[in-house]
DNA sequence: TGTAGCATGTAAGCCGTTACATGATTGA
DNA sequence: TCAATCATGTAACGGCTTACATGCTACA
């Protein structure tokens, strides 16, 4: 009863608690579907089969309750927090002190084996880099917009601006190295 | 031969870069705490074991070459990129088009639940989080003073900048986040 | 009638961690 | 002589992904 859940089981109970009290639950396919538009800018968004594998165990440990209404329970089996998933994410988010971020970044990574490659190309990627920002940027404005004036989601909407800077940040950043890379190769003979 | 490796694989490997050709190599202890001093920031540093392991698989595939200088082979066992280690490396770097960051933010995601807390809690969090913050900037500032004056270390330099430039940008955001929290309390007379 | 989307799961396997096991060297 | 640090690995296991397997429903 009282093992400790990874960090991604609270994330996907967390999800249930977006639901009403009145709400009839959310089926697998749609905690799916909600983690892709909010989780994924700053946890990920586990695969299909894992949330179905965490709502699974969260069920066992009765931390959800599930229904169903299909007509062999195959079918749009649907979950709602139980009472003691509420007191158990309550817990966790309030008692547990959060680890440090962690960050993958593949490009700052390739970077610093720049030397290996030329400026021109590592200034190259970073150009990409800012592209797939601006379109990350853009799917996380939409879900931004969708938010706006609804006062029951204003945390939402917190984490949703925290993810637009920081987006904002990377760019100026990734703009600024790349041009010191141009620079550092503008008087070099060899660079034309 | 020519079976993919994992990101952390190369990573392990581009370490090996830093060592000039005429060095006798690095023990996996060593390559842990170079780990330690960059990758850690924007990367992972893996376990000692798993150093041990991406060590014994890149010498399987010939990538890096290794000597035994201890009495039994099993001290002391140092390694070195191959020829076939930097072409690797070459087309990893400058061929495969990185992925888009991952970022596992548990601050961001305890925020978003911030409902089922209360705002002077959630703001005590992000207080936390920049003292944390603070924290690590402070190591990687250290870090980034080491490589100051060394046009050999200018890309290990440029991430540095780049880690302190994403320290500072959070910290900026956790603060008006914060604030924020704050000023939406100010007037509500259930605050005090 | 067929295809896109809804819906649920199992199996195999990789990546990475912690725990465990072992032993040498250096310096207080 | 004792502790810290250097040094190398194996074992067990958790988390997560991809591939696979299955079938319904809505709509063009």
């Amino acid at each position: 009863m009282g093992q400790d859940l990874s960090t991604t089981s609270y994330a996907v109970l967390g999800l249930l608690t977006f639901e009403g009290p009145e709400s009839v639950g959310m089926t697998g396919y749609e905690v799916k579907q909600r983690a892709d538009r909010t989780l994924r800018f700053y946890w990920t968004a586990p695969a299909m089969s894992q949330i179905y594998t965490e709502l699974a165990r969260l069920a066992r440990l009765g931390l959800v309750t599930t229904s169903f209404d299909g007509p062999d329970g195959r079918r749009d089996r649907r979950y709602r927090m139980s009472p003691a998933g509420w007191e158990r994410l309550r817990a966790w988010q309030s008692t547990s002190q959060p680890e440090f971020p962690l960050l993958k970044h593949p490009v700052a990574l390739r970077l610093l084996l720049g030397g290996i490659s030329s400026p021109a190309a590592m200034s190259a990627m970073l150009t990409d880099y800012r592209a797939a920002l601006a379109e990350r940027r853009a799917e996380l404005l939409a879900v931004r917009a969708s938010l706006e004036g609804r006062p029951e989601l204003a945390y939402p909407a917190m984490v949703a601006d925290w993810g637009l800077a920081y987006y904002d940040s990377e760019d100026t950043i990734a703009a600024e190295l790349s041009s010191r890379l141009v620079a550092g190769t503008e008087h070099d003979p060899s660079a034309s």
